[in-house]
DNA sequence: GGAAAAAAACAGACAAGCCGGTATTTTTAG
DNA sequence: CTAAAAATACCGGCTTGTCTGTTTTTTTCC
């Protein structure tokens, strides 16, 4: 039995983190132009962080990139922090969106044994979105204003993916704990390795973190390493 | 029986990280003056790129957490470029040089069994050298010159970084493949963790997978885990 | 139903502020 | 005295926010 949260379509489930300002089918002609427009908008600032970076990421480019005057742009963002914190929720919403579709077309024997659900996580953090996550993560440590507004929707964004994950994963439904710390571990592991990884040039010294991750991940669930550590707290 | 490198005292061995432009003893007073005010030039680049970040941090505000006037600064360091090149350096020297006297101090208990070293190199991640460091990394990414003189110098430091790194950890003397494994595994797991760190609020969770990892690291070296992750690739 | 009014979407120009680099002058050590 | 070190003044370029003007869509009112 699969519960009823995990039977409803992923656009739905996380309507909680669709971006804002966007329409619906019975909408006005304008009003869905609108909503195409801010979407053209965001697109292209993940794009120029992904590309430039944040300190490089202007309004001028954003507008350049999305094809529209930067008049148009200040009409639906008034101000760059206003655009930043819209851009915020949709590099969220699209991470686990992706990745959530990309999950779910997995077999079981994919998912449970062979553990593919880590690879899909690797392949996400190459996209841009996460690139341009990065970006505002970094960014919003030294910042205090960016921080002010990055800092609660991280954290919301970490309790609906824990959601999320749990439906994704059924294997580890009577095992929450467990799955929570292996979500967390498998995280920190692979952005770390995604910072060092052109560093790292050989394919094989990236793929073998990757294995030590998935083996480790495979003894939380099956063996007694998730048991030892969380018994120490 | 400790082989030779490792009895050289760390300055002596980490001379090839150094900063340029360091004087002697037997230089003149203009010479070690000016020595004196690149390294005060650096660590205030340092603590500025640590505080505001890599897009914020500007020549004038170095110049001003070092006391010195924007002019003398463009002196030293004709182009904020050779500065940054500079600087790159520094992050590298300094982190390294800073934890090896730190697990140099440890006992053989608290290294080889506790895994002390894992929560000393936790501690290096704290560091603002980190930080900064961190910053030119990520900036690194997306603007093509800073690339263009990272990477290289990154690479170096990893060379070193794994040389100086088997000097320090003797117990893995005839693993030198293992160590390798453990060494990447342990610093993506870390990197990623002070990544999230701002994020996972609770400290229990922080905790419990730098539990994860020193385990993890533990059956790298005693079990198996190290011979089936090698075997594979 | 259709014209007028209002609102929204879009475009371009302008100004203040900041940053990095250059040139010039002043100070200080040898 | 002279050469390095340090301080000051200045310039060009870029970025953000504001302002004005134009076009297009929606609403209102007769």
């Amino acid at each position: 039995m699969v519960d009823y949260s995990s039977m409803k379509d992923t656009a739905e489930r996380l309507f909680a983190l669709e971006p804002a300002g966007m329409a619906a089918e019975d909408d006005g002609w304008q009003k869905r132009k609108s909503a195409q427009t801010r979407l053209a908008i965001l697109d292209a600032a993940i794009d120029c962080l992904a590309e430039f970076g944040y300190s490089r990421t202007t309004t001028q480019l954003i507008a350049q990139k999305a094809n529209i005057s930067r008049g148009a742009m200040i009409h639906h963002y008034a101000t760059k922090q206003d655009l930043i914190d819209s851009v915020i929720d949709y590099t969220f919403y699209k991470r686990l969106e992706g990745l959530s579709e990309r999950v779910r077309q997995l077999s079981e024997y994919q998912r449970v044994v062979e553990q593919a659900g880590i690879e899909e996580y690797w392949n996400m953090l190459l996209t841009p979105a996460y690139q341009a996550y990065l970006e505002l993560a970094i960014a919003a440590r030294t910042d205090e204003e960016l921080r002010a507004t990055f800092l609660p929707k991280a954290r919301r964004f970490d309790q609906i993916w824990g959601a999320e994950i749990a439906g994704i994963f059924p294997e580890w439904s009577d095992k929450r704990e467990k799955l929570q710390l292996a979500t967390d571990f498998c995280i920190a592991a692979m952005e770390g390795l995604a910072l060092n990884r052109t560093i790292w040039e050989q394919r094989s010294r990236r793929q073998a973190v990757r294995r030590v991750v998935s083996l480790a991940i495979l003894m939380v669930r099956d063996d007694d390493l998730g048991d030892k550590v969380l018994a120490g707290l």
